[in-house]
DNA sequence: TCGTTTTAGAACAAGGTGGTTATGAAGTGC
DNA sequence: GCACTTCATAACCACCTTGTTCTAAAACGA
């Protein structure tokens, strides 16, 4: 996986068990082990999953005597709900396209789809890396 | 990475050349061809991010002739953002941290984060899965 | 200082990812 | 039917990920 920061974020968010420890986090902050506790998983490989959070600024890590806190980071969270914004209008078409497909299905015109292919102009101006 | 739907997801996410290609889907249907032209990369590969996209349900695929076209599906995206709208509360309490500290600098109790660290109760009722 | 607790790191195995090239299948059109 | 275009699949490779166990470092308490 690229090492720009919404890419680590994704990957992150990809494991459930990296989800769960976020929602986990919510309720307030945590040692390993106590986040390590609901999972059947050795420590180390909690250690590692926290490693994944931290590198994708998803948590904050402090000490507390010999523990080590994980704290919740949320705003990595907010990026990628900013880069989903994008697509919101293309849930909304998904309804204009089922009223048109009910429209169709009432009278004419059985086309259901748009098919543009403009030549290109593709990416979208932040996921400049692609390897 | 795992099989569930959202994990999927994230993990398709996860990577530049899809993201770039999704955003390529927003301006209209594409063959694989035009998928791939703007990457430097062979046309399996292309074939290949294609698959998994459309395993996480990302695109949807018809045949135009000998071409294969494929479409924006936005329905996934808006159940992530469904996903992380449950970690919105946290952007504004960093909000609120941050005028806490603010006022902390003005004065006192120099003490910024809550330590509640709840012995258990992990989990979020729909990451059930972590292998 | 020394033992205890807590966590991280090293070393390893198994499996997945993303890239390649070579080739075959599907559909069109003459 | 046959050649052509378009795409998918197979086989292979390098590397990353996730898990393990074993061990060491860090911070405290006595």
């Amino acid at each position: 996986m690229p090492d720009d920061r919404i890419s680590l974020v994704f990957a992150a968010l990809a494991d459930p068990t990296r989800r769960a420890i976020l929602t986990r986090l919510t309720q307030g902050d945590a040692t390993v082990a106590e986040l390590a506790a609901p999972f059947d998983v050795s420590q180390p490989a909690i250690s590692r999953h926290l490693k994944v959070l931290e590198n994708a600024g998803l948590i904050s890590r402090t000490r507390r005597a010999t523990a080590r806190l994980s704290h919740l980071e949320a705003e990595p969270l907010r990026e990628v709900t900013a880069w989903l914004a994008r697509y919101q209008r293309f849930w909304d078409e998904s309804h204009e396209r089922l009223d048109e497909l009910l429209a169709a299905l009432q009278g004419r015109d059985p086309e259901g789809r748009a098919d543009a292919a403009p030549t290109n102009g593709a990416d979208d101006g932040q996921d400049r890396d692609h390897r």
